[in-house]
DNA sequence: TTGCAATTCAAACACTTGTATGAAACTATC
DNA sequence: GATAGTTTCATACAAGTGTTTGAATTGCAA
């Protein structure tokens, strides 16, 4: 086992550099410079680059997914089995938004550098992102279990759309922020979060939508 | 002048390239290859490979722009200077959702690189994109000439909402589909759009929302 | 201490990248 | 058909990349 010191360094000398500058333009060099430690260690320690920067994201997004799980079954277990809908939206999209956002100055690095990863989407990230099925999956489940009236479909696309308002939101806060003259104040992480429920709900619950249209139709 | 024969064989030959395998692995002289030009000729007549990826970036951004304004223009135009909310958004969302979905074998190459551009962001195309606040803000403009009771922070995140959710179903359209089961059909462009434009606007006008949570104050 | 494995290190390796050069091949004008 | 301006081309350049190597060093157990 050992010292486990160079191993760590590694880690949070990364995480730091891809936070602030983005995988871009952060070479190997720069982080064992950061590090301390010398250029071969990276290789001898996680293999290569990528599984580096896979190890980050699998850690972070592990952490993210544990705390998503555990308020979904924290609130289907209080409800015997069934959770209302705002409560499992607050779990799909609270711990990512809670993780993410907030005031610049005090976000942690933890957080810079998985809004970097929602941003630049590099090779080893996106293979792990595909694995997320599964876990979205559960959530799914418990929406259907939710909402019994609604069809599979319109399920799909209300956490589609809860993801996206989310997601986007972490990935664009910037220029959300310049664009409403920093009207829009999203250090307010709770009330992004219940914004995001809000609409999600509404999508969810709103009078059985007839989806249909080809040249366009009348009502909705 | 001359032929221009080179200069749109490394256009079309790059926007190819980038569509099928993304920004991260085509390299010039992969697009040089393709368009059966010397090595040379992309540094001759653009000036360098960012130049060349911007250039494709706005050539299809502006048009895609010009037609949200299109649709924008004679919406109010139509309505005597107010347009209603959902043919604002669905001047906002169409065009981009239109030019990106669809079904995939009859999708142009300039939808499936607009797709890459929105997963990938190479800092040319972040630029650029950067510059589209004042694009935005016209149709902030009327939002608010469509629903003058709205507070702007609403306006504003009922704008933000909308291009997560056209956005975000963009860039995850192949995670759908496979979380779906394929129930979710992302080639009925129009349902799409629907859809998006239903949410966005019921996020616009529902009764007033009061964002608040656990411990945090009432009003808005 | 001795021995052996784990770790660190400097250096080099093997490539790929975008870009620059300068001569050659065109093209059109007079 | 000579000239001047464009455009093409083969080639070289310079720099940066992740990775490998093999020897030195360290740490620990017998």
């Amino acid at each position: 086992m050992a010292s486990d010191h160079t191993r760590s360094a590694i880690l949070a000398a990364a995480e730091r550099l891809y936070a602030d500058r983005g995988f871009g333009d952060v070479t190997l060099r720069d982080i064992v410079a950061e590090a301390n430690v010398n250029l071969a260690a990276v290789n001898y320690h996680f293999g290569s680059k990528d599984e580096l920067i896979a190890e980050l994201f699998v850690t972070r997004s592990i952490a993210t997914n544990r705390e998503r799980l555990r308020e979904l079954k924290a609130a289907e277990e209080q409800g015997g089995g069934r959770a209302p809908i705002e409560v499992i939206l607050h779990a799909l999209v609270g711990p990512t938004l809670r993780g993410c956002l907030g005031p610049e100055n005090q976000r942690s690095t933890a957080a810079r550098f998985m809004i970097r990863a929602s941003i630049e989407s590099v090779p080893p990230i996106r293979r792990i992102k595909n694995r997320e099925i599964d876990h979205l999956r559960k959530f799914a489940g418990a929406m259907r279990r939710a909402l019994p009236d609604r069809s599979d479909v319109d399920i799909y696309w209300g956490l589609n759309f809860a993801l996206a308002m989310a997601h986007h939101t972490i990935r664009e806060s910037e220029r959300l922020t310049k664009l409403s003259d920093g009207k829009c104040d999203l250090d307010d992480v709770e009330d992004v979060v219940a914004r995001v429920v809000s609409v999600a709900t509404m999508a969810l619950t709103a009078g059985r939508t007839e989806a249909k249209t080809p040249s366009k139709v009348a009502a909705r």
